[in-house]
DNA sequence: GCCCAGGAGTGCA
DNA sequence: TGCACTCATGGG
């Protein structure tokens, strides 16, 4: 096992878990235990420190994205001067943007489209138990996140079962389509490009896109835009259009490369009710 | 029974 | 291009 530490201030494990950017993780005692493709680490903070362990410890301090200074992500997010805004980064200066798995951000997002996050969270879990790999970490068993090979091989069926619903099929066609063509080709790809390829894949739409984009390719400058975003946007900032797209395009041009980082702020504010 | 959830695909004007 | 309709499922 290698362990790391990191400055609470900056690193809250709660807010960075439960913000709705990663739909595995659990409680282990005072701390989580958090799963990203076929690896686990364990979670802990006494509030002075985050301590981080796991079997690769490169692997996880990129997964938290330590190398990035969010004072100034918090700074500048509080320099707009819209009262929730500054009360949510305020709040939330321990939530880090993760860099997850590129293909676990394409399935877990296709299935979060219409659902809420407690839904979500179950599907995906019995989803790793039917088709992932069984791994052990910190005297326990887990199972890996599926690879798109066996969730091609798995049929409608499966994920009926699973529970999936009409989003069945999305993930029938767009695993058999990765498992052929690979997305090898995604990473090196600009945030424009990226979204417009996404799109192309069954059951992936703007919204689905950005969150893909933003949790899975580190593009920060996206600002995936649900039901919680356009409520922030008509109660908060006093918001007139309707069309997602374009109120995508109004929170982007004034966010620009912080858009990311300010989205998970208002959207988990929102919720939190802050 | 209703409305809602990290929306997207389809058909038709 | 825009817009209404539909798509499972579970919780409140």
């Amino acid at each position: 096992m290698e362990k790391f530490d990191y400055d609470a201030k900056y690193f809250n494990p709660l807010q960075t878990l439960d913000c709705g950017q990663i739909f595995r993780f659990e409680r282990k005692g005072d701390g989580f235990i958090v799963f990203s493709a076929d690896r686990a680490c364990l979670l802990k903070s006494d509030g002075v420190k985050t301590t981080v362990e796991s079997d690769d410890a490169g692997y996880f301090y990129r997964f938290f994205d330590l190398d990035r200074d969010y004072s100034s992500i918090v700074e500048r997010a509080e320099s707009f001067g819209v009262p929730i805004l500054s009360r949510s980064a305020e709040n939330c200066r321990g939530l880090r943007l993760l860099n997850q798995n590129e293909e676990e951000m394409i399935y877990s997002f296709i299935i979060s489209q219409n659902n809420n996050i407690p839904r979500i969270k179950g599907i995906i879990s019995r989803i790793c138990a039917g088709l992932g790999e069984k791994r052990e970490f910190c005297g326990g068993e887990f199972y890996a996140f599926p690879t798109t090979a066996a969730l091609a091989a798995a049929g409608a069926e499966f994920f009926k079962n699973a529970g999936c619903g009409y989003r069945d099929a999305y993930l029938v066609e767009t695993s058999g389509r990765i498992l052929k063509e690979g997305i090898d080709d995604l990473g090196s790809m600009t945030s424009a490009q990226l979204k417009k390829r996404l799109l192309t894949y069954k059951g992936i739409g703007p919204k689905v896109a950005d969150c893909i984009a933003l949790f899975g390719f580190s593009k920060r400058d996206s600002f995936p835009v649900d039901t919680w975003i356009e409520k922030v946007y008509k109660e908060d900032f006093g918001g007139t259009l309707s069309d997602r797209k374009k109120i995508n395009d109004y929170f982007v041009n004034l966010f620009k490369e912080d858009s990311g980082y300010i989205q998970q702020y208002l959207f988990y504010g929102k919720r939190l009710n802050l």
